[in-house]
DNA sequence: AATTAACACAACCGCGATGGC
DNA sequence: TGCCATCGCGGTTGTGTTAAT
């Protein structure tokens, strides 16, 4: 729906920046801030359209973006991530201070996609016309890049309808409660997009319950993918002392209430709340960790492991 | 030193979502 | 309610750099 035409026409400049539309394209969100980016060309006179301003801001020009040397550290925070949430690489981003989604993008691709085992190379040798090869979408074209499509996430849990997880409530349960409380740690702001605005996430709405019951499944998964150690669980009801009685009884669910039935005797409506905790935290903004609100990177690290 | 292959990353493209009118 | 402009995202491409031959 409504296209604005493409950077290329209307006589806008592509290709490398330049030092000095750099210099006009920060001048300019000095003074306006960020967003509106439409008006820059006509307020600057910057030959570029706003998708390149906003792209070149985002992933070069911000005061707070972090550049190359990517340590140990966040590179298997990455792999982590991506385990859990597939391609996602605005949410992988905003898990990691001062990366953007590119350099993650680009540094998966080159660096980590390669040392997977079953994973290819990205691109094909140069010997090989790129013009030959396949777009994507068709056979060939899907291979190459389905290797990161094909990856078993979360995210494709996530897009499935929505089926009751085969998890025994206690996990369920306590992996609600040690992932909110621990997701709740990183630091957060609001945004105007969440996880569930995309992807239908619970936000405790019944109609929602199909995709809280997916985004347990999703937690199951998240649990194998990490290595995680299940029998742990009964360590951590000692710790919350609250999911105990899960393991022995039924949870009984009001009769009024839209949940029918609890699910392998875990209550529906703890695992709305859970899911509403967890949207608690952003997971979509770059902005959302800021150098100086000391980020406790190695807490999330841990929390992965 | 020249050529070729591979890498790294900036930038572009198309699509879906969203909000305003 | 539908249309349009805009934004944000993920996938892909282009191109400069580096390594290998």
């Amino acid at each position: 729906m409504g296209r604005k035409p493409r950077c290329s026409e209307d006589g806008l400049n592509k290709g490398a920046w330049t030092p000095l539309e750099d210099e006009m394209l920060a001048d300019y969100v000095k003074i306006h801030g960020e967003g509106k980016w439409s008006n820059i060309v006509k307020e600057t006179g910057l030959k570029r359209c706003g998708k390149s301003c906003r792209l070149r801001w985002r992933n070069y020009l911000r005061p707070d973006i972090k550049r190359g040397n990517i340590s140990d550290d966040e590179e298997d925070l990455i792999i982590r991530l991506h385990k859990l949430l597939g391609n996602r690489w605005s949410l992988i981003a905003g898990r990691l201070p001062g990366r953007t989604d590119n350099e993650i993008k680009n540094y998966w691709h080159t660096n980590i996609a390669k040392k997977a085992p079953h994973s290819q190379p990205r691109r094909q040798p140069r010997s090989v016309d790129r013009k030959q090869v396949a777009p994507a979408g068709s056979e060939n074209g899907a291979e190459t890049s389905s290797n990161f499509k094909n990856h078993q996430t979360i995210e494709s849990q996530c897009c499935t309808p929505g089926v009751a997880a085969p998890t025994t409530a206690l996990q369920e349960n306590c992996m609600a409660q040690d992932l909110g409380g621990t997701l709740a740690m990183a630091p957060s702001n609001t945004h105007h997009e969440n996880v569930s605005s995309r992807k239908g996430l619970a936000s405790g709405d019944d109609d929602n319950l199909s995709n809280i019951l997916t985004d347990f499944h999703y937690m199951e998964d998240f649990y194998k993918i990490l290595d995680s150690d299940y029998p742990k669980l009964n360590d951590i009801n000692d710790i919350t002392g609250t999911a105990a009685h899960h393991s022995n009884n039924t949870t009984q669910v009001d009769d009024d209430d839209d949940y029918s039935m609890s699910i392998n005797g875990c209550n529906p409506r703890e695992i709305a709340e859970f899911s509403e905790k967890l949207l608690e935290a952003d997971w979509t903004s770059n902005n959302c960790v800021q150098p100086d609100q000391g980020f406790d990177f190695m807490s999330l690290l841990s929390f992965l492991d």
